[in-house]
DNA sequence: CGTGCCAGGTGCCTT
DNA sequence: AAGGCACTTGGCACG
């Protein structure tokens, strides 16, 4: 018994042939690839006309959909996952209707001359891990507590106020009660705004003295005058500092924690 | 005289074919499509590592890079336009190193086997316009002020204070100083606070009462509240709406203008 | 569902 | 370069 062929790329296919395996591609739930000359135009929650041009068009088998001009990160068009695929043959070519019906979106391509049509077969169940992001800081000061400051014991994490989150509430070296505010990237007066509504929050509920502790690998200079303003402080951490010592924690065998 | 070819297309090529193709087109500014198995390292202003399995991946003419899973409207990893392309084949098998200096940004992605090698000459000159935006609110506002409220004049546009802008300034028909904050999508709490900022610092010029209004197509309760209870208002507006005047705008000719 | 908020956000524009 | 902000933001987590 042969094996059912894992891709099926076609070169400069006349559209009905071109048709064909983008159809068959999307009901095997395939990721498809085209390269050609196409318009696009989107109506949702905006509208764009996109005119002649030659371009790399895909879908995947969540139903995402992007148009991507040969220059750029970002697509010139796109379809979030969940969409479902219409292709027909129309007098503007070969036309690929987008549509989500969450949103009422649509995305019309209609292609003229297609350099190729790549139906394939990714299987793709690979692990992803990000470091260095504001969770692994927040983790890093949970673990090891000191690297905020020196007696620092934090008490709750992921607070739910007002509405909102607090990062960290914890207790000074000296006992007092501090709110933290968690950057990854550097902090601006946005920042220092969010940790002011925290710490009015918490100010209403508790009458003793209260800091506000700002934690950023930088901060703007206008972040930084609104927080000397406010009386609250900034602490420099980057994530990659904090990403190190959660590598040493899980580096630690378990069994240290039963040592001395 | 033969022309130079527009594309070329390896299917399940061997890594040095593969090498010598990809080398190739990022030498000559194409756009490089590749099908295969790979493991993907980035660092940078963080770090990720994504285990193996079978992507997508886009080199394009300016530098920028894509690798995409068969899921998702985003790539798992990326590198934005400017980078630099390094390729070799190591013991990990063919190794494609994207970096950027600014930043100083690298993802290396190895590939194992690969399905489909794609070189393509795509030209595209085509323009892209994009309607319904806060832009175009802001525009079919100055251009038509009664669908705002009858009466209002607008003073003036994208003014620049504490600093921030406001987007319209302006006055109704009983002569009284109106600011205008426009959202294209539902206005929230934060949307109400960004106008707050804007209003305490009219306030602090004028002494004279100042109205305060939200133009968004919809507003959540939270910022309904926030609303109310700062005296200000809101007033519904689509940005699709907002686009369609503007097309009556550039539907009418020069000149009806100059007619009674 | 809405509400809030992070993201390797990206992109645009202005000082 | 820094700052402010829109974006078809997308995506997740939580009530």
């Amino acid at each position: 018994m042969e094996s059912p062929k894992r891709q099926i790329i076609l070169q400069t296919p006349n559209l009905e042939g071109a048709k064909k395996a983008i159809k068959t591609g999307i009901a095997r739930h395939r990721t498809v690839v085209i390269a050609g000359s196409c318009t696009v135009d989107y109506d949702g929650r905006a509208s764009s006309k996109l005119e002649e041009g030659e371009r790399l068009i895909i879908f995947k088998p969540d139903g995402s959909a992007l148009v991507h001009r040969p220059k750029d990160y970002s697509p010139v068009n796109w379809q979030p996952s969940g969409s479902i695929f219409h292709t027909r043959i129309g007098k503007d070519g070969l036309v690929i209707r987008v549509f989500r019906r969450k949103e009422r979106e649509s995305m019309v391509i209609s292609l003229t001359m297609i350099q190729m049509v790549a139906v394939l077969d990714l299987v793709d169940n690979g692990d992803f891990t990000l470091y260095a992001t504001e969770k692994e800081m927040q983790e890093a000061i949970l673990f090891k507590p000191d690297i905020l400051e020196p007696g620092f014991r934090p008490m709750t994490k992921e607070m739910a106020v007002d509405p909102g989150f607090i990062d960290i509430i914890g207790y000074d070296a000296d006992d007092i009660l501090a709110v933290v505010e968690i950057k990854r990237v550097k902090a601006n007066k946005k920042a220092v705004e969010q940790l002011k509504k925290y710490m009015d929050v918490i100010d209403l509920d508790d009458s003793r003295r209260v800091r506000g502790i700002l934690v950023a690998p930088d901060i703007t200079d206008n972040g930084s005058e609104l927080l000397n303003q406010l009386g609250y402080e900034y602490k420099p951490l980057t994530p990659q500092e904090c990403s190190e010592i959660l590598k040493q924690k899980r580096g630690t065998p378990l069994t240290a924690f039963f040592e001395p």
